[in-house]
RNA sequence: GCCGAUGUGGCUCAGGGGUAGAGCAGCGCACUCGUAAUGCGCAGGCCGGGGGUUCGAAUCCCCCCAUCGGCUCCA
């Protein structure tokens, strides 16, 4: 390239400089402004992330990153494992590198080391890693030949690199980066050198299969996150403190809600709190469902070891049953709903007039999930799902699909948490052939266009009968959890023989649907205590309003108040104890009841209340039937 | 199930080889009070369970169990 050519080089506002060819884009950067230079992590030439130090041979737009891009972020915590790589080098020698990527709010890199990391060592680690960002050692980039790469990390032993090396494409570009003595496979890029990393807290540590299975070797992980601000790292752990303060484990037991024993790890408990939340949840459902055409039914929780045998769940299930003897007879306990409600469908003959038949069924069912895997209400043994199964034509899917769809995001709505949605393909022990999969994860994909929902693939992660759209809702954490589903099944049809008489008189095959809405009621009550903090709208509140006497003089009025509430279908309660009126509604702030009616003389004698509001404080008197009127219809309209 | 951590009264936590402490909650008494903690007193724990070391274990060691954070799995 000759020395004089220029190149002209667009910035994102459209702007257009001319630079001679082959400066580096970190020039560019400092020509544009010292600031930028100091702050740019990464550039972006022509949509392509870059290192900082590479040259610019032509023409090109180019967009430089900071912090403040997600991209930039990315990178920054990228290059931060790399470091924190360096480090356990350093200190533990031997020790094999797998991968290091960036995550949502951090990154990690699992290791595999002779002694497993404590959480003791975490400490030491960031103690290297502040001597290597203090020498500001340069982030080297080098391509390697395949050979060549193999070669160097195979002679360093690091038998992880050569399989990531091996499973690239042949004729694939490999890049190296070197910073210091540490040498890393990647892609890059990464910021210009380990002195722009600043504030760095390594997390916790964790096992982790290499490569996400565990017939691989568990890894060690080492979970950390970084920003350019220690201000911005302290925001960020308290934010973390701040989301376990909504802990609904926390919240179950502090408003007496729900909780789980010892005696029955993964079995919950609904106390009586929450079984009112519960309860106004399932008449919601119930009414919701009637007004869409679904019946319910209920079938048993233990049914005989030949129904699982034949619906398929003995082959792929087992290991998640629990099973007992009855008499002489195997019996199992029922994971799924579905053997049961087909039982129901088949008690009679079909005629095709009916179809599509939508039954529903809050069914408990119980599944043995791993120990480690245990989680609150999130992950439990044993839930009632708020299943229903749909038996139609199969010119009737689509449409039935979009119905549930839209049954989903009617009822999500009256919550308001966002989702997202995932469609699920083939996994690798299925029932049902390839052309049927196909066929199935086609309608689904093809009602998900219609309806223009955004989704992401998620393959092989279908159950074992067919491919499902599943919603996904957000707990405090971050973490997502599956609710909702629809799958479509024809492999349990055919199992079960099912059929319906159609218009010609013969026997026909109907295709099912099983969905759900809340998913089970535990998660979904998990879900809904962490999105309000406790505080739930009133017509879930296990208390709607609390009536306080101030003194023992007013309590005869404050009873008259409690009772009229009553009377009216209002969850009230009225608290007489001989306690000053700041401790009475402290705590029933605490235990975020939506109104507080605070009674004295002077609403004694006009027949009014005190209304506090559990957010906006203190509304003032009113009337008695103005409140109870306000609040029916607050509770009415599910307000939140 | 796997990796790491934790387990002391209802809750939050201190103690760390010599036989258990605080605050809050609970109970009793006094105060009769106007929008987020009135004061005093009382009661409450075989320190997760089982083994071992020791004259002596909540404390040290081993094995379980449960929980927390991950991995895997899933509503």
């Amino acid at each position: 390239m000759d020395e004089n050519n220029k190149i002209k080089v667009t910035l994102p506002d459209g702007g257009v400089r001319e630079y001679p060819a082959g400066i580096a884009l970190m020039d560019i950067a400092k020509d544009i402004s010292p600031r930028l230079a100091r702050e740019a992590l990464v550039a972006k030439v022509n949509g392509q992330l870059t290192d900082l130090a590479r040259p610019l041979e032509r023409d090109a737009a180019v967009a430089f990153l900071t912090f403040e891009d997600e991209e930039g972020k990315q990178v920054y915590r990228h290059s931060t494992a790399h470091v924190m790589a360096q480090a356990c080098q350093k200190l533990f020698p031997g020790v094999k590198f797998a991968i290091g990527p960036a995550i949502a709010d951090g990154f990690y890199y699992d290791f595999d080391t002779t002694e497993p990391f404590t959480t003791d060592d975490l400490g030491v680690i960031e103690k290297e890693m502040e001597a290597i960002i203090k020498a500001d050692l340069p982030f080297e980039r080098f391509e390697y030949t395949r050979p060549d790469a193999l070669d160097l990390f195979g002679k360093a032993g690091q038998d992880y690199k050569v399989e990531l090396i091996e499973d690239l494409p042949v004729d694939a570009p490999l890049s190296v980066y070197r910073q210091g003595d540490f040498t890393d496979l990647c892609m890059g890029p990464h910021v210009p050198s380990t002195g722009r990393l600043k504030s760095v807290k390594l997390l916790n540590v964790a096992g982790a299969y290499w490569r996400g299975s565990e017939k691989n070797k568990m890894l060690q992980r080492i979970y950390g996150t970084s920003f350019p601000k220690k201000s911005m790292l302290d925001e960020y752990l308290f934010r973390i403190e701040e989301a376990k303060r909504r802990d609904h484990r926390k919240l179950g037991a502090e408003l007496e809600l729900f909780s789980i024993q010892d005696e029955g790890p993964g079995f919950p408990f609904f106390h009586p709190k929450g079984m009112i939340l519960r309860n106004e949840l399932e008449k919601f459902w119930r009414e919701e469902h009637a007004k869409r055409g679904y019946s319910e039914i209920r079938t048993p929780i233990i049914l005989s070891r030949s129904l699982w045998e034949r619906s398929g769940h003995w082959d792929h299930y087992r290991e998640n049953m629990y099973f007992t003897k009855i008499d002489e007879g195997d019996y199992a306990v029922k994971p799924m709903n579905c053997p049961g409600g087909i039982i129901v469908y088949k008690s009679k003959l079909h005629s095709y007039r009916e179809l599509p038949i939508r039954m529903a069924e809050l069914g408990l069912v119980h599944r043995h999930e791993l120990s480690g895997a245990l989680h609150g209400m999130m992950r439990v043994r044993c839930f009632t799902q708020d299943d229903a199964h749909i038996y139609m034509l199969p010119s009737q899917v689509k449409d039935e699909i979009i119905g549930v769809i839209n049954l989903d995001e009617d009822i999500y709505k009256v919550f308001g948490f966002p989702y997202h949605v995932e469609l699920s393909t083939k996994p690798e022990k299925a029932m049902g052939s390839d052309e049927i999969w196909e066929m199935a994860t086609n309608a689904l994909r093809d009602a998900l266009e219609t309806r223009g929902i955004d989704y992401k693939v998620n393959e092989g992660d279908g159950a074992f009968y067919g491919p499902k759209i599943d919603f996904h809702l957000r707990d405090t954490l971050g973490r997502t959890w599956q609710c909702g589903t629809i799958q479509l099944d024809f492999v349990m049809p055919e199992i079960f023989d099912l059929n319906y008489v159609g218009e010609d008189g013969q026997k026909h095959r109907p295709v099912m649907i099983h969905r759900t809405i809340f998913g089970s009621l535990e998660r979904f009550i998990g879900i809904l205590t962490e999105h309000f903090a406790g505080a739930f709208p009133a017509w879930l509140a296990p208390v709607q309003a609390r009536v306080i006497p101030i003194t023992g003089r007013h309590a005869a009025y404050a009873q008259e108040v409690t009772d009229s509430l009553s009377g009216k279908g209002i969850r009230v309660e009225i608290d007489t104890r001989n306690e000053k009126i700041n401790y009475k509604i402290r705590e029933a702030q605490a235990q975020k009841i939506p109104y507080m009616l605070v009674v004295g003389d002077k609403e004694a004698e006009n027949k009014t209340v005190a209304v506090r509001q559990r957010a906006k404080g203190d509304l003032g008197a009113m009337p008695l039937a103005d409140f109870e009127a306000m609040l029916l219809e607050e509770i009415s309209t599910k307000s939140y």
